[in-house]
RNA sequence: GGGUCGGUGCCCGAGUGGCCAAUGGGAUCUGGCUGUAAACCAGACGGCUUUGCCUACGGGGGUUCGAAUCCCUCCCGGCCCA
């Protein structure tokens, strides 16, 4: 199947400059480029669909770039942020983009022998630190009005809102990302740059300046925004964290669940997206969601999918084992092995036997744990009735002892849903 | 630099001398229902040695028996002017 096919069947594209473009990515001709935010030292599920689509490209002959932006860090994207964003030193940038290159190359083949199509990182703090001021107002700034940059949609909330303003650092970065793809055509011959469909009011611009600096010809494509029901970002837990592709810092038990607990609604989407399924599976899948939406069949191939990109096959299996385990049967019943496996990504704590076995006030249990941030918190919860010693929910005045204790020396507490933490006797 | 408006709990936003740990909304959390979903319903939502005490309404100082509320000063932001 033909890339563009692929990519439209699948619901990539939300706006393209040219369709033309599409005929070349086809041909495998074409060397394009995304850019990555430097903010933390990984990326997180956000970038992993544009990380997909790089994949995609490459698979199909073309040649991708990755743009870690050192640079555009120090300034901070504007787009349809409603506030100021706070700035970051060099330092911190710097080693971040070192770590977001270690991470993409899973994704993408960077290796020399990997012939045209060869995946490349490159760091814009290495032209944008560098260039002088004035020439860059003469040479970038020229071409652009202030005009047009007022009209884009990407920053008129911010000039619309009454209590904060957006400052000319902010108002810039569409400038310097614009002259990122100038670099990235003059150097390295790419012609076209993908994004969030946040992002298009940057890559049109972007696209223009190049045209008008350089003569050559060169496009955008952006992709559509997943939301989730409830409207909020994919790709970001409950609370608003991150899911991390980085192991330490959202785990692949985590990682799996995230996935295991979409919504309906946004599965069929996800699995298209962020997964390399093919189409007839999706269709298998979306009708097994429809028909018997319990089984999640969609959301298990989902989160089976992901984990595996990411972290490995041996990560999704021991996470889906976790799960399993954890969920569906009675813990107690568990085999040491097994049990460990399950929890293997839950925080946990050592304890001495001596301590538990004279009896732990479940208020102490919890904040030692990690588990409720105060004792206020923890009384709360116990009161609720939302904690739970292996798998049984623990009375708030009930001592804890180690009786209870699995295979004689551990005890899983979990707070809510599933926040776990395992607690180890010695 | 001048004028003016503003800075309140995770966010938005009321409160303009005691009835304020601070109305309301959102987010979040817990429980119920369920499919480890969504929606919905109920409750919680600063801390502690919890009939009370401590810390908090941008920072510091002051007035007062008593201040988020009044005064001084500094810091930060919006708008207008230079």
């Amino acid at each position: 199947m033909k890339l563009s096919e692929d990519w439209r069947r699948r619901g990539l594209i939300y706006q393209v400059t040219d369709e033309a473009v599409l005929d070349q990515l086809d041909a495998g001709t074409v060397t394009a480029y995304i850019g990555f935010d430097p903010t933390a030292p990984s990326l997180h599920l956000g970038s992993l669909m544009q990380i997909c689509s790089l994949r995609r490209l490459q698979l199909a002959g073309n040649a991708p770039i990755a743009l870690a932006g050192g640079g555009t860090g120090l300034i901070g994207d504007p787009s349809f942020k409603d506030v100021e964003r706070p700035l970051l030193d060099a330092d911190t940038i710097g080693a971040n983009v070192e770590a977001i290159g270690l991470q993409l190359a899973r994704f993408l083949d960077f290796t020399p022998g990997a012939g045209p199509a060869r995946a490349r990182l490159f760091d814009n703090a290495e032209w944008l630190t560098r260039i002088p001021l004035t020439d860059f107002l003469r040479d970038v700034g020229k071409h652009v009005t202030v005009n047009q940059m007022v009209a884009k949609e990407s920053v008129r909330v911010r000039l619309e809102r009454e209590d904060v303003g957006l400052s000319f650092t902010e108002f810039s970065y569409m400038l310097l990302q614009g002259y990122d793809f100038v670099r990235l055509n003059l150097d390295h011959g790419c012609t076209l740059q993908l994004g969030g469909s946040d992002q298009w009011g940057n890559i049109t611009l972007g696209a223009e300046i190049v045209r008008k600096m350089t003569g050559h010809v060169a496009y955008g494509l952006t992709s559509p925004l997943i939301l989730r029901a409830d409207g909020t970002k994919f790709g970001k837990t409950a609370s608003g964290d991150n899911v991390w592709l980085d192991a330490a810092r959202t785990s692949p038990f985590a990682m799996h669940q995230y996935f295991l607990n979409c919504d309906d609604v946004v599965t069929g989407a996800l699995l298209r997206f962020v997964t390399f399924v093919d189409h007839d599976t999706l269709a298998e899948l979306d009708e097994a969601t429809e028909a018997r939406p319990a089984e999640r069949a969609a959301q298990r191939r989902l989160a089976d999918e992901v984990v595996t990109l990411v972290h490995g096959a041996d990560a999704a299996g021991r996470a889906r084992r976790a799960g399993e385990a954890l969920f569906s049967e009675a813990i107690a019943d568990l085999d040491e092995s097994t049990l460990l496996e399950a929890v293997a990504d839950a925080p946990s704590s050592s304890w001495s036997r001596e301590e538990v076995a004279a009896g732990v006030d479940p208020v102490e249990l919890l904040v030692r744990t990690g588990l409720a941030a105060s004792k206020g918190e923890a009384r709360r919860f116990l009161d609720q009735g939302g904690v739970y010693v292996n798998n049984a929910r623990l009375e708030p005045t009930a001592l804890v002892g180690a009786t209870r204790a699995l295979h004689g020396r551990y005890l899983v507490v979990r707070r809510g849903r599933r926040q776990l933490h395992l607690v180890v006797l010695r």
